[in-house]
DNA sequence: TTGTGTATATTCACTGGTCGGTATACATCA
DNA sequence: TGATGTATACCGACCAGTGAATATACACAA
């Protein structure tokens, strides 16, 4: 067909994400996918073998824009690191706010599926977070004084899934904030005891 | 039935708290409760209106017990505050050791009944959390020189229920040591500025 | 240009199986 | 006798996946 338009695997992949995200993966049908995408189910399994092979393209899928989109909000954000990361959290507030958010999906099917150790979505999932991670990383240590960049970025990374949770939970976005919150004073708190904890920027740029 | 040896609906709830927590919710049948707790499926009827009622009365009684647990950990371990809470978080790893384990139950329901906003599993799950933030946040309040006790309590749930969600993804239970590093850090933090915001212990006990 | 072959893409109708829940009858005991 | 509990067998809905046939597009030969 036209390849500008709709190429028909890229439309069932757009509807099974929209489902899938706002329903669950065991909530949705593969004919509810199939008939929101505007195909047969029989079309559907001509270009994904099986239901969760639709499952790891609905995450594949997802990957690069969600790391793409925190990677912008930090950008986007003035001040140190700490407020950066901080950025992050405030445009997830944001988000979350909206009452059709529905938290991380790749958290979420992690979580269905996890009765399936090796299933392809939980790794999929696996390797967005540790690529979020990474990146997160990677800014800690550029920014030099440190101490432990990795240790931090793991603990950033535990509260931004717990805010995914208890967001999620109680359905009220000030946890966000509060994350962002925790977030920043555990970067201003990694940096040498030079400042005190405190609300002022800590250095931004201070090489070892 | 006698009272003292297998009563039978807390027999079923027990087959049903096996169960849901080993392998989640909509991935077992009631079909398969009633048959782990040895009863005809028709029994299972009788003493529960539907497989929600049974979702709900598994969560109802683990609320009580898994607070208890956290309680005896904070009690058990030895030092100020801070470090009585990263025993909490020592234990976890413990337990997420073990290749059985499966995180945090109330979670994992919550998400995958997301879509059934008003689901009496839901709202236990949101009164457990919320029944451990209080607890938490109780234990900063008689602290007495912690600044803002209900934002941190707050912040170390996220924690609590990141590292529940991030170890659970990974299987890596060292993600629940960080954790428990970063709440200490935080609740340090979180006292009047004397000290430095480092490894040393703070102050124990110092009322304003 | 027309005819033929082939790979891609799509449809309709169907199957085997599971699941939540129920109808009916039977058992036990106060 | 009536309340409580158990057993067997079943229902209707749904669901992942399939069989067989068909439509479309493009290659290349006559």
């Amino acid at each position: 067909m036209s390849d500008t338009i709709p190429p028909t695997r890229e439309r069932i992949i757009a509807a099974a994400g929209k489902l899938f995200h706002s329903e669950g993966i065991r909530a949705v049908s593969v004919d509810a996918v199939a008939e929101k995408a505007g195909v047969t189910k029989r079309t559907l399994y001509y270009h994904f073998r099986s239901k969760d092979d639709l499952i790891a393209a609905y995450l594949e899928a997802r990957d690069q824009p969600n790391l793409a989109l925190f990677q912008r909000w930090f950008a986007e954000t003035d001040g140190d690191a700490a407020a950066k990361v901080e950025g992050i959290f405030r445009n997830l507030a944001r988000s979350a706010s909206h009452p059709k958010w529905k938290g991380c999906g790749f958290l979420r099917t992690s979580v269905e599926l996890i009765n399936l150790p090796g299933h392809p979505a939980i790794l999929a999932g696996r390797a967005h977070k540790k690529r979020i991670e990474d990146w997160l990383c990677s800014i800690f240590e550029e920014e030099g004084a440190v101490k432990e960049p990795r240790q931090l970025a793991r603990q950033v990374i535990l509260l931004l899934d717990g805010a995914f949770a208890v967001v999620l939970l109680h359905r009220d976005p000030s946890y966000m904030e509060a994350a962002g919150d925790a977030a920043a004073r555990l970067i201003r708190t990694s940096l040498p005891k030079r400042d005190a904890p405190d609300v002022g920027r800590a250095c931004t740029a201070l090489d070892p």
